[in-house]
DNA sequence: CTCCCATACATGACCTCATCATATAGATAG
DNA sequence: CTATCTATATGATGAGGTCATGTATGGGAG
């Protein structure tokens, strides 16, 4: 916001919420990040173009730490190495903090905008 | 999300989203940053305790370089000087294309959650 | 009278989250 | 041979936000 031209309200700031996203992508079944990457753009946040590489791999490597996934290289199908992940019990129930905050969080901006339109209506 | 305990699942680093409230809360009327901080408190976002100072007299300034409000020094009233805010036209236009932004991002939430809540379930 | 506290504005340091730029390397098509 | 897709990874940077601290006014308690 410092030197910007555009103004934030275009919305192109707005959070992607990588960590929660790929908690549900890998709800779903294990997958490598590169797949992932695939995955989270066809999800709903991010507008088709999914969030950054380098932050899918370091979301990942911080997962594990915190013991929401675990890795196994896959060394064997073909291509270069990939690093398979999968999802824990930890993890999911990470992810279900996640539905609980969000939805807070959605519910709140909710009143928000509410609010918002009242009083830019009234003019 | 490097070195933390808390993990971000909790909620309590989702976005307050300081430059539409404060833009909310100028539309019904002039303020002053200090009055400003205690109305936020009391807007949806931000669990009753409101965006820091810090960031709302940052948040001001730049809008007032951007010509989203204009400030007036108020010397008369008593107390310490206040530096009152006004919403301009530009501010108005900055705030309906938040609501838009903020309404998409909204939406995008609420598939990211029924999804979530889906895979979830799905156990 | 002095000290504390509420009011009021402001800035430096720092954290988190995310993106941009770049590096590495295996495999495959032209 | 080289361009491109697949695949992982890291350094630099930016945006947005909080914490800590510094300034100053003015009223009330002791």
């Amino acid at each position: 916001m410092l030197n910007s031209q555009t103004c934030p309200c275009d919305g192109n700031t707005l959070d992607r919420h990588v960590q929660p996203s790929i908690l549900i992508a890998l709800a779903k079944g294990p997958l490598h990040g590169y797949r992932l990457a695939g995955q989270l753009a066809e999800l709903p946040l991010g507008d088709g173009r999914g969030p950054d590489m380098a932050g899918i791999y370091r979301t990942l490597q911080w997962m594990e730490q915190q013991g929401f996934v675990t890795a196994t290289w896959d060394t064997e199908t073909h291509g270069p190495a990939k690093k398979t992940y999968q999802i824990t019990e930890a993890g999911r129930q990470c992810l279900s903090r996640w539905v609980k905050s969000l939805d807070h969080y959605r519910r709140g901006l909710g009143r928000l905008l509410r609010e918002a339109r009242k009083t830019l209506e009234a003019d």
